[in-house]
DNA sequence: ACAAAAGTGTTGTGATTACACCCATGG
DNA sequence: CCATGGGTGTAATCACAACACTTTTGT
């Protein structure tokens, strides 16, 4: 094989897998994205999503996981790959190389408890959550990353019940709904009609429990039912 | 930056594209995926998804649209990517090497028209359109990168309007129904209501031609009008 | 007592479904 | 004149948004 087409040779690539973990401050009702501070070249010392490059014998997956859990301590995630950028040019390494070698960057979504998230500090290491309107300028394409990323994360939570793998065991409608508040906007329908839907759904059950949260009426702590939720899986669904 | 880390040698990688090629074919009602025989090591002599290693300097996108170019001439297309699969030992080529290259495939999925998709023979290659359930076995991980093609087309299909992309300028509304139950099978509301809520979305325009085809009331000719469909973009829509 | 938060009910509107039925053509 | 496919209409049901109202707590 190589050899064959000597007018076109082909391109060496090192891979880079880069993170877009997402978590939401509901206290504060901010949707954060973990940054990290570089200390290498190139683009030392600003922010980037927190990557790595691919290991000999190491999958994506596990190079994804492997940066993820360098970074952060976290019991309960969502994980899935957001996309592959791979044009020429877009690394400044590739330009150090005599030889041409190009960097490709195939990107993960994450999303996890904000509450178990326990940042790792190495002594040296610039990390932290930045909200998703205040972020600093980032290293290599990473705006646009994290801009998919978003995309992505709002389609998500739209049709999927990936919420539920971010909120605590238990939790209220109201915790409910402040979260989808934090992540899309506030442009949806009101907290009445929001419980009525969710319920009818049936896959949230009550408790019972009861919870109070200073003044106002305590209230319930539902649990959400995976076994119930599993015949709606493939049906078309709106959340919000 | 190479050297820094000797105990966890960097992975060196060949990026290879394939394409998911999805035609239908509405005579027949058959949903197609474009094949390729292959002539080279590995798996020569079996059947695989069109596909290229990137060369120095070319985008993914390039190779992926070089390879596409090679196989068939076509007018129209809806192309985005799909998925990267870039786990170790998924190419057996990797053993091949003293030295250790990983193989990692980025996959595009692509949507064309069939009348105008003419197949480019090249005197040896093997190239066919084959029925999604008459698929022969396919080298490498073809069929995964196809399963999870054929789950995205099935999805794509429902919330946007790809496939005016691959119908005819004009067409008749059951051309339409019928490349929908074609696609997605017939399990989805009747044609009239399909009717109805299509024309009630006002991006179908009728422009008043009638068309005959065999016995039966002739049918107008609707052209799909992209202004009127772009205020609708990105609102939440099943089409069926 | 009153503010605050949780939770229920009502009402009008619009979408969805399952049909029955009418229309225009070829044979 | 009838089979064939195109196209319209309708009535029952259901989902949804807006919003008024009740309940239960803390202070």
């Amino acid at each position: 094989m190589p050899g064959k087409h000597p007018d076109h040779p082909l391109a060496d690539f090192k891979v880079g897998i880069d993170n877009v973990i997402f978590s939401v401050d509901t206290e504060q009702h901010r949707l954060l994205v973990l940054l990290v501070m570089r200390h290498e070249d190139p683009f030392i010392g600003q922010w980037s999503l927190p990557g790595t490059l691919v290991r000999q014998g190491e999958s994506l997956e596990t190079a994804s996981y492997r940066v993820l859990s360098e970074k952060i301590r976290v019991n309960n995630l969502y994980v899935e790959q957001l996309y592959s950028f791979g044009g020429p040019k877009r690394d400044p390494r590739e330009a150090e190389h005599a030889y041409n070698v190009r960097y490709l960057s195939v990107s993960y979504f994450a999303l996890v408890r904000f509450a178990e998230a326990e940042l790792i500090a190495d002594g040296v290491s610039g990390i932290a959550w930045y909200p998703l309107n205040q972020l600093p300028e980032l290293a290599f394409d990473h705006e646009e990353i994290l801009t998919y990323g978003t995309l992505r994360l709002r389609n998500k939570v739209k049709y999927s019940p990936v919420v539920f793998d971010i909120l605590p065991e238990m939790f209220t409608l109201s915790d409910l709904y402040q979260l989808y508040i934090t992540i899309l906007g506030d442009d949806f329908s009101d907290y009445s009609n929001f419980r009525t839907r969710l319920l009818k759904l049936g896959f949230l059950k009550d408790t019972g429990i009861k919870t109070s949260r200073g003044a106002g009426r305590p209230a319930s702590l539902y649990r959400f039912e995976a076994d119930a939720f599993e015949p709606l899986k493939d049906k078309p669904m709106v959340f919000v």
